[in-house]
DNA sequence: CGTATATATCTTTTT
DNA sequence: GATATATACG
C-alpha cells in the first residue's frame, strides 16, 4: 500500500495558510506556580496555545504533565471556555487521569472539557447526528464477537468457505479498511480485497447494510460515520469547528489515518491543534495507526512550532542508557537523544537478566525477588511484572496465590466480557434497542424457553421477507399459527415481557429494571439451577453487574459506558503487585519493573514477525523500549530455557533483545545447564550457545520450516534417551510426564505422584 | 428440542 | 487445557 493519504485528496482541505497574528490574550494571568516547575521547554508547549504545535516527548519526559498544564494554562487565561477545550486520549485510564489531573489544578469546572477516548466524544457526536448517517440516536455499538457473529451470517448467505475465510480475518480487514476511514464506496481494490475471491468488498458493503437495518455500529464506525458527517454536512462540521477553540491530542503517535483526519478537519477552523507524541513508543500499527502521521503533521501544518522533550525525570542514567542502546538498533527514527533531567541522581542497579530453565522456575524466581523487595521495605504497588502476551499472566498468577503476595491484574479477562454479563448486557440492549437482533438471539433461548434453532429460522425468514427487525417478527409470528402452539406461546410471553420491561424505563431506575429482568426472565434462576462449580461465580457476577448500574440514571449512558470502557474497576484499587501486559503499561511507572519470557517466538513474537517481517521487529523492539522506561529505579529480564506451549514443552533461544542490551549496564546470572553441557566453562552459562542454537533456527527457517512445529522440535537437551513431554513409567510412581532433563536426573510429573526428581535409569517409555 | 460427547483452534497486543 | 462448534442420540 502507498501513501494512504492518497486516497482522501477528495477531502475538501490543503494546509491553509497560516492564521493572521493571533490577538493578545485577554485577561494576562499571573504565572502560577505550577508553571515554574515546568522545564523550558515544557513551559513553551504549555504557552505557546495559538497555532498548531507537535511536542516531541520522549519517555518520562513529563508529556501527561504538558497537557495538563496546558489545558488549565488555557483555560486560565480566559483563551476558551472549558467546552471550547476538546482533549483526545487513547485509553481511558489516560482520560480519567488527565480529567483529574485538570480538574486538580482549575477546579470542577474543569467537567465541561471535552475530554475522551477518540471513540467516547465520536459517539457523543453521533448520538447528537445519528440520522445523518442513516441511525437513530439510540444506535447499540457492538463489540468484536457480535461483529464476527453478524459476518458469519453474512458469509453463510454467501455460501462461502468458513474454513477457508474465517470471519476474523474479513473482520480484520474491515477493521484495517476503517482504519483508513474508507467506506466501501471507496475501497477500490486495494488491501485485503482478494479475500474469499475478492468478495471482501461486497461483503464489507452487506455488512454496513447490515449495521444500519440493525441500528448498530462498530468501533471503527463511531469514527467512520463522524468522517461521512463532517464531509457530507458543512454545517454541522462548520458548528463543531467553531465550539473546539483549542485541540489536544495524546499519544499521537498511535492515531490512525481515520483518526488523523477526524482531527484535521475538526481543528481547520482555529487550527490550535496540540499534539504530544513519541514515534519510539508506536506501538499500535497493528491496530492501523501510522507513525507517518507525526511526519505528515508539518506538512499539513507548515507552519507548526515542534518542540522536543529530552529530559527523563524518570528513571536511573542505567535504565536510559539501557533503553536508549536497545532503541538504537531501530531504523527510522526521528532522534531523540533521551537524557535524565534528575540532578544528583545516582547511577542505579544494573538490569539483572537471567536465564533459567522453565516457566515455572522463572515465577518462582521472579516472586522471590518480590518477596526480598517486599522484606525490604517495597512497596507492592510499585512493582510491575510486564509481559508480552496474556497467556503469560498465568503462571505467575498461579505463584502469586500459593505465596499468598497480593497481586492485580490489569486488562486481564473482563469483567462485561464474561458469558452471564454479556447476557444480562444483551437484555439491556434490547430493551433499549428493539431493533438489535444480535441481542435477541443472544437470549431468546436463555434461559430455555423451548425455542430453538427451527424456531429462530422461521422467524429469521420472517423477519427478511418483511423486513423487520425479530422482536417485531416474533410479536406478528405469535399471532399466526405458524409455530407449535408451544413455542407459539413462548414467544408471545416473552413478546409480552419484553414490552413490560421496555415500559419501565418511564418510571425505573437502569439498577431496578436489571434486577426486575433478570429475576422476571428466570435468567437469575437458570443459574441457581446450574450445578456446575461456575454457577455460584456467576450469580455473583450478576449481583455485582446490578450493583454497578446503580450509579447510571439512564440506560443508554450505562451501554455506552460497557461498549466503550469495557473495564472492571471493582477491584482496581487494591494495593499489590500489578501483572499486565506491556502494551496496557504504556504511560505507566513503577519503581521495579519485570519483563519475564525474554524468548524468540515470544518476544519478539512470532507472529508478528511472520506477519509483517522487519517492520514488526522494529515494533516489537519498541515495546521492549517502552518496557524499559517504565521502570524507575530497577529492571529485572527473564528468559527460560523450556516452556510449555499448549500441551508440549518446547526449548526455546534468549530473545534477540538480550544480546542488544548494553553489557555495561546489565547483571547477567543464569542457571547452569540451561541449553546443554556442550560449551560449558562460560561466565554466562547458556549464553554462549545461544548464537549458535539462532543460526540453527536462522537455518531451519531459510529452509523453509516457519510454521513453529520444527522449533519445538523435541530437541535434545541432554545425553539420555528422555526427551521432555516424554510420557514414561516408573515402577514406584506409576506415569507421568518429563517435564526437565539435566543429565540422567529427570524431573517428572508423575499423574498420580505429582513432580519427582528420578533418574533416568528407573524409568522406561510408555505411550 | 435438549443433552452429551467429540473436535478444532486457539494466544499478540486494544478502543 | 479450555472453549466453541459440530454431531449423534434420546
Amino acid at each position: 500500500m502507498s501513501d494512504p493519504f492518497e486516497l482522501n485528496d477528495d477531502l475538501p482541505f490543503e494546509p491553509l495558510a497560516p492564521k493572521p497574528a493571533a490577538a493578545a490574550p485577554p485577561v494576562p494571568a499571573a504565572p502560577p506556580v505550577w508553571l515554574e516547575k515546568l522545564n523550558p521547554e515544557q513551559r513553551q508547549a504549555v504557552e505557546t496555545t495559538e497555532g498548531p504545535v507537535l511536542v516531541l516527548s520522549g519517555a518520562g519526559t513529563g508529556k501527561t504533565r504538558v497537557l495538563t498544564t496546558r489545558v488549565a494554562w488555557i483555560l486560565m487565561n480566559r483563551r476558551a471556555r472549558p467546552w471550547q477545550v476538546l482533549a483526545v486520549t487513547f485509553t481511558n485510564r489516560a482520560a480519567r487521569e488527565m480529567r483529574e489531573r485538570v480538574m486538580h489544578l482549575v477546579g470542577p469546572s474543569a467537567e465541561a472539557v471535552w475530554l475522551g477516548t477518540f471513540h467516547a466524544i465520536s459517539v457523543r457526536i453521533l448520538r447528537r447526528n445519528a440520522e445523518l448517517v442513516g441511525l437513530k440516536s439510540n444506535f447499540t455499538i457492538l463489540d468484536s464477537d457480535d461483529q464476527i457473529r453478524l459476518l458469519k451470517q453474512l458469509m453463510e448467505v454467501d455460501n462461502i468457505d468458513s474454513k477457508k475465510w474465517p470471519a476474523q480475518a474479513l473482520m480484520g480487514v474491515i477493521q484495517r479498511w476503517k482504519d483508513r476511514g474508507l467506506t466501501p464506496d471507496k475501497v477500490g481494490g486495494q488491501g485485503g480485497s482478494d479475500f474469499a475471491d475478492g468478495r471482501a468488498v461486497a461483503l464489507y458493503r452487506a455488512y454496513q447494510e447490515r449495521l444500519r437495518t440493525l441500528n448498530a455500529a462498530d468501533f471503527g464506525d463511531l469514527l467512520l460515520h463522524c468522517l461521512t458527517l463532517f464531509q457530507s454536512r458543512a454545517d454541522i462540521l462548520g458548528e463543531y469547528q467553531e465550539q473546539f477553540h483549542y485541540v489536544l491530542v495524546d499519544e499521537y503517535q498511535d492515531t490512525n489515518v481515520a483518526q488523523y483526519l477526524w482531527l484535521r478537519l475538526l481543528t481547520q477552523k482555529h487550527r490550535n491543534l496540540c499534539c504530544v507524541g513519541d514515534d519510539d513508543q508506536s506501538i499500535y500499527s497493528w491496530r492501523g495507526a501510522e507513525v507517518g502521521n507525526i511526519l505528515r503533521f508539518e506538512k499539513d501544518f507548515p507552519d507548526a512550532k515542534v518542540v522536543r522533550l529530552e529530559r527523563n525525570y524518570r528513571s536511573t542514567p542505567t535504565i536510559l542508557a539501557a533503553a536508549s542502546h536497545l532503541i538504537a538498533h531501530n531504523e527510522g527514527r526521528l532522534g531523540k537523544t533521551l537524557r535524565t533531567g534528575l540532578e544528583n541522581v545516582e547511577q542505579g542497579a544494573p538490569i539483572k537478566v537471567r536465564g533459567v530453565w522453565d516457566g515455572a522456575e522463572e515465577a518462582r524466581w521472579l516472586v522471590d525477588e518480590i518477596e526480598t523487595l517486599q522484606r525490604a521495605g517495597h512497596a507492592l504497588d510499585q512493582i510491575a511484572i510486564l509481559v508480552r502476551a496474556g497467556f503469560q499472566m498465568l503462571e505467575f498468577e498461579e505463584r502469586f496465590i500459593t505465596t499468598g503476595v497480593p497481586y492485580r491484574v490489569v486488562g486481564g479477562p473482563r469483567f462485561y466480557e464474561r458469558l452471564e454479563i454479556r447476557d444480562a448486557v444483551a437484555y439491556l440492549r434490547l430493551i433499549q434497542q428493539p431493533e438489535d437482533d444480535l441481542a435477541f438471539e443472544r437470549i431468546i433461548n436463555k434461559p430455555k424457553r423451548g425455542l430453538g434453532d427451527t424456531t429462530i429460522q422461521k422467524l429469521h425468514i420472517l423477519a427478511r421477507a418483511q423486513g423487520v427487525s425479530l422482536m417485531e417478527a416474533s410479536q406478528r409470528i405469535s399471532e399466526t399459527d405458524e409455530l407449535r402452539p408451544q413455542a407459539r406461546t413462548a414467544l408471545a410471553n416473552f413478546a409480552r415481557d419484553m414490552e413490560r420491561w421496555r415500559s419501565l424505563r418511564e418510571t425505573t431506575l437502569p439498577a431496578e429494571i436489571a434486577a426486575q429482568v433478570l429475576e422476571d426472565s428466570g435468567y437469575i434462576d437458570m443459574w441457581q439451577k446450574d450445578k456446575s462449580p461456575e454457577g455460584p461465580g456467576r450469580l455473583d457476577n450478576l449481583k455485582e453487574f446490578v450493583s454497578g448500574l446503580d450509579e447510571w440514571e439512564n440506560l443508554g449512558g450505562f451501554l455506552d459506558h460497557v461498549s466503550l470502557v469495557m473495564e472492571n474497576d471493582a477491584n482496581a484499587g487494591e494495593a499489590g503487585v500489578t501483572l499486565m501486559t506491556l502494551h496496557s503499561a504504556k504511560g505507566l511507572e513503577f519503581d521495579t519493573v519485570f519483563m519475564p519470557g525474554w524468548e524468540e517466538d515470544i518476544f519478539p513474537n512470532r507472529r508478528a514477525l511472520d506477519e509483517s517481517g522487519e517492520k514488526a521487529l522494529e515494533e516489537e523492539r519498541r515495546l521492549a523500549y517502552v518496557g524499559i522506561t517504565r521502570a524507575r529505579r530497577r529492571a529485572f529480564i527473564s528468559f527460560a530455557a523450556n516452556r510449555r506451549v499448549y500441551n508440549q514443552w518446547q526449548s526455546s533461544i534468549p530473545s534477540r533483545f538480550v544480546e542488544e542490551l548494553p553489557k555495561e549496564n546489565i547483571e547477567q546470572e543464569s542457571d547452569p545447564g540451561l541449553y546443554g553441557h556442550r560449551g560449558g566453562g562460560g561466565d554466562w552459562p547458556g549464553f554462549n550457545d545461544t548464537a549458535g542454537a539462532r543460526s540453527g533456527a536462522g537455518i531451519r527457517r531459510r529452509m523453509g520450516f516457519t510454521d513453529g512445529a520444527t522449533y519445538e522440535a523435541k530437541e535434545r537437551v541432554s545425553t539420555n534417551e528422555f526427551r521432555i513431554g516424554d510420557r514414561v513409567f516408573h515402577q514406584k510412581f506409576g506415569y507421568g510426564i518429563v517435564e526437565g532433563i539435566d543429565d540422567s536426573k529427570l524431573e517428572i510429573s508423575f499423574d498420580k505422584a505429582g513432580r519427582k526428581k528420578v533418574l533416568d535409569s528407573f524409568v522406561e517409555p510408555s505411550t
